[in-house]
RNA sequence: GCCCCCAUCGUCUAGGGGACCAGGACGCAGCCCUUUCAAGGCUAAAACGGGGGUUCGAAUCCCCCUGGGGGCACCA
């Protein structure tokens, strides 16, 4: 069963009539926590999104948190690009690192000193406790566990220790981290949004570490200390977090704090199905012309809203049939009871289908606007009023903006380029083909390319007197005039190219047909 | 190996015990429209993983199996 909805209602039943009803959520707080380590992919922009939504649709607030507590792997590009990739994609937050906010600072490395704090109370409280075995015994402690087909966790040895000897051997300045002391009997039962109730016990739950020998705080210590801090009211975070999902919760109980509500999202599997995206399918799907990294997809010729519409439903829907959501629909409708819990497959197929049919939804000038970029990188030399022209044309045949340049490079070319043998005209001889040209521009030269069905009308007559079909002649004149065997549709592309320029191309099909005569 | 989560067409999904010989979308196939290609319209093929329960009745609730996924760091 997926819907939540009935989860929720099945537990809520007695203390609430059954009256089940989705009611919109008081403002929460909710926040993105990426960490600045790689490249932005659609994963973390789903989270990001479903985050964001949830603020708007609230009026609460949306922050933006830096994770950067491993110095290690920061990476200072790929802050810089989660940031453009956030933008472009149209989230903004109200508070973080950039824009500041009341419960500040928003970057994890500008606050090593409260987590030590916090990490330093829960030893006083004797839920914490210091540590002093080196990596390699950790390593030796696991491998052997594994050979003995066992759990791998610590093993408890400094657990033993009393605080007194502890603070003795710190003050000695030997090395050392802090551990949380789980406790070893019982279960702990934590409520995750999605699937409800989940019971662990904790002699499963490992002594993880909560503050590294360097005096930095690792995730599990330092997010939950900054989510109450920061007066988090739901996390929506990865189900890669669902498997210490019992530690966090062990943890905000230590202090006696009260648990935001937990929203563990479902992970995107590669279009196989099979597993997450590695590295090299990363780069193979690239070669196809997609990407799951979202500054690509910009590239590519992708549009942010598409982008949007995509991910936003997969792992969440609104109903049994409306697939086409604008940001603002989102708002609206976006809703924590209809989210999946199971992994979904990425379907770059079907994401081609909602970029065409964005780009279907925009108008003239904006799609103008927004084609021109690549079409001067593909260095054409574009008209501004032409390309208002031409987008028209273009607009219901483009499933990415980049297509554009395929697609309407020809309007903008002084040259075309074609292998003269594609002026044969279906199921016609060379000689015959040649023959419609030269009429063709016989008829050109003295008619009006002011009006599409006049001159429409007279290339049929044409045709008709010539003994050919329209598409036969079309065909020819089509590669003539496009250089191409697929186009837009022929006599618009005439009236945009202009009549001048259309005579000189069909002139210069005549001599190259002329040649292999 | 250990822990946890998940399970409806190829894929994304609808499904709140009877309204379901399971609905929508992408893709695929066919047809219509048509100067090419699209777009649009119509039609088709395509799924409740298996086994046990509970119930008058199960895609829906429970258990087991199987399959899939995630995690098991002084990463996040």
């Amino acid at each position: 069963m997926r819907s939540v909805r009935k989860r929720l209602s099945s537990r809520q039943h007695n203390c609430n009539s059954g009256a089940e009803m989705t009611e919109k959520l008081p403002p929460v707080r909710v926040r993105f926590a990426p960490s600045p380590t790689g490249r932005t992919h659609l994963g973390s922009g789903r989270t990001a999104l479903y985050n964001y939504l949830l603020a708007r649709q609230t009026g609460g607030q949306f922050l933006l948190r830096i994770e950067d507590t491993d110095q290690k792997r920061y990476v200072p590009e790929a802050e810089q690009e989660l940031i453009d990739s956030l933008h472009w994609l149209g989230l903004q937050w109200d508070e973080g690192p950039d824009v500041g906010g009341p419960y500040g600072p928003y970057r994890q490395s500008d606050r090593k000193e409260i987590y030590l704090e916090y990490a330093k109370q829960l030893i006083e409280k004797d839920k914490a406790y210091y540590c002093f075995c080196t990596p390699e015994r950790l390593a030796h402690l696991r491998e052997q566990q594994m050979q003995a087909k066992q759990p791998t966790m610590y093993d408890g040895l400094c657990r033993k220790l009393t605080l007194e000897e502890a603070l003795r051997r710190v003050k000695q300045g030997e090395p050392h981290v802090i551990r949380f002391k789980t406790p070893k009997e019982g279960t702990i039962t934590i409520r995750d949004y999605l699937r409800g109730e989940i019971t662990v016990e904790n002699r499963t739950i490992d002594d993880y570490i909560l503050v590294k020998s360097d005096g930095w705080a690792l995730y599990h210590l330092a997010a939950m200390v900054d989510d109450q801090l920061m007066r988090i009211t739901h996390v929506l975070r990865s189900s890669e977090w669902l498997s210490t999902f019992p530690l966090h919760a062990h943890i905000i109980r230590a202090f006696g704090w009260q648990e935001p509500v937990f929203v563990h999202l479902s992970v995107f599997l590669k279009p196989s199905g099979k597993g997450k995206m590695s590295k090299r399918e990363s780069a193979q799907l690239l070669q196809d012309g997609y990407s799951i990294f979202i500054k690509d997809l910009e590239q590519l010729g992708y549009l942010p809203e598409a982008v949007v519409n995509w991910i936003a439903l997969m792992g969440w829907s609104y109903d049994d049939k409306t697939e086409f959501f604008t940001m603002q629909d989102l708002i609206e409708k976006f809703s924590l009871d209809h989210l999946n819990p199971s992994p979904a497959a990425i379907n770059f197929t079907k994401f081609d289908h909602f970029n065409g049919l964005h780009i279907r939804h925009l108008t003239v000038e904006d799609l103008a606007r927004r084609v021109k970029p690549f079409l001067l990188k593909a260095g054409l030399k574009v008209e501004d009023q032409k390309l208002l022209q031409i987008v028209p044309i273009i607009q219901e045949r483009l499933v990415t903006l980049d297509d554009a340049v395929e697609m309407a490079g020809f309007f903008f070319r002084d040259k075309l380029e074609y292998e003269p043998a594609l002026l044969v005209g279906k199921n016609l001889s060379t000689r015959e083909s040649f023959k419609a040209l030269q009429e063709s521009h016989q008829l050109l030269s003295g008619a009006d390319f002011d009006d599409k069905e006049t001159l429409e009308i007279s290339l049929r007559s044409l045709a008709e007197r010539m003994g050919l079909k329209a598409g036969q002649l079309f065909g020819i004149l089509r590669i003539a005039v496009t250089g191409r065997s697929v186009s837009p549709p022929l006599i618009e592309s005439m009236l945009i190219l202009g009549k001048e320029r259309v005579l000189e191309r069909v002139q210069a099909a005549i001599i190259r047909l002329n040649e292999i005569l």
